[in-house]
DNA sequence: TCCCCCGATTGACCTGCGTCAATTCTGGAC
DNA sequence: GTCCAGAATTGACGCAGGTCAATCGGGGGA
């Protein structure tokens, strides 16, 4: 297979091993959904390429949008606790994926060492962000930092950071940064006459990137904007 | 030891494995640190008695309550895929719990398959409760579902769920729903109003445990409040 | 017992962002 | 090419909840 694209640093046998239980699913086009909240939880996805949105329908109707996963990103970890997915997971474009069959995979982290550490390391990031998620700031913070994550993950896939497509409307955008569609737009607007970005569109072109840092610097959304730790001990 | 008081589900003789490398620690009295945001990620720890908060402060200095930790419940997942503390942990009052060195835990982890499986539901629950928490709803829905799922996890504590006494101000409270304390006391004098609680200071009586899920219905912070899941296939 | 300090409450006012509404744009369908 | 439905933008306005400020209250220390 050589393709499940999972950034895990495992060696080529223990790869290998991983990949001889997945199984590719795809194409899936815009729109078709990967899996529904309360389905049976059977599978773990990496995407392959394309990209997906989870989300949730709240008891009022109101769909609330978790997060965008692109190529080399997993999806699905929080159907794990109570064997049902507890989000939606639709393809914002044509995608393709890896289905992970949990029993299988489950069997296999307990044979493999460092795939148990490294499960464990995903999902703690994933923790680790969505907590980021749940804090606090202004609609400007927050549509910074998200662009400013976005384009780290673009660029750890070798695409140009600075020169992305967005592969979501905007209406998700602001359903994920709980904003208004409106709001999105109008800092996007904001943004380019600061001369921070060129928007149109979905095509968004980074112009400085040091200021959208800077504005989003709060609101981290993958720890990734400054590789520097924090040394302090106490 | 027989203390380790968290709700695994495994058998005796795991559940003393999983004692046999933990150690107590405590008390911590209210506004110790159990531990500190980019300390040596080193231990998860159980919470055995008492209560913590975790929290960040953003680089602008801001506190963002992350959490509550009560009796029976795990801190410090976050820290894993660093090897860093992604948060600070303070006693609300005064405390104690369990530590499980983690390097240990992991080689545990590996040795007992029951363990491994619930270690990762507990994750994926976390997981699932901060992605509740990162999304967007009004303050009355955001306080009113805090409190219907604070009650929750008292009762499973074996405290009576409709009396309880908050360990936290309501700084700590309006932090971690992202409001005002100012909002949270008026919310509160409402509730008061329509009869759905009796506060006075932190000594809170659920009058109306009904009407408080109604109003927190869609802000479901530990999808406890409905056992009913969602058997709808596609 | 009396302070004292800090948490909680309450009121008045303000503002960031949401809502509503009107255009404009655009990429597919044909 | 033309049409059109949905996406995005832009403007006017309103409100939920934040901010500022004053007051209250209660537990702990001497």
């Amino acid at each position: 297979m050589r393709d499940l694209c999972l950034p895990l640093g495992l060696d080529n046998d223990d790869m290998e091993r991983l990949e001889s239980i997945v199984h590719t699913r795809g194409p899936i086009r815009s729109g078709e959904h990967l899996f529904r909240e309360g389905d049976n939880f059977q599978a773990l996805y990496a995407v392959k390429s394309g990209s997906l949105k989870t989300y949730t329908i709240d008891k009022q109707g109101r769909e609330h949008v978790l997060g965008f996963h692109i190529g080399g990103e997993l999806v699905g970890l929080d159907g794990i606790h109570s064997g049902h997915n507890r989000c939606n997971a639709v393809a914002l474009q044509t995608t393709s994926v890896c289905a992970l069959p949990f029993p299988r995979l489950e069997q296999l982290i307990h044979e493999v060492p460092g795939l148990q550490a490294q499960v464990l390391r995903v999902m703690s990031r994933e923790l680790t962000a969505s907590n980021q998620l749940a804090t606090d700031h202004s609609a400007e913070e927050r549509l910074a930092g998200f662009l400013a994550s976005l384009s780290r993950r673009f660029a750890r896939r070798g695409l140009p950071g600075t020169r992305l497509t967005l592969p979501m409307p905007r209406r998700d955008i602001a359903s994920h940064l709980r904003l208004a569609t409106e709001t999105v737009s109008r800092l996007f607007a904001r943004f380019q006459d600061d001369g921070i970005v060129a928007v149109r569109r979905r095509e968004v072109e980074i112009l400085d990137p040091a200021a959208l840092e800077t504005l989003g610097a709060s609101f981290d959304l993958d720890g990734g904007s400054a590789r520097q730790r924090n040394p302090q001990q106490r």
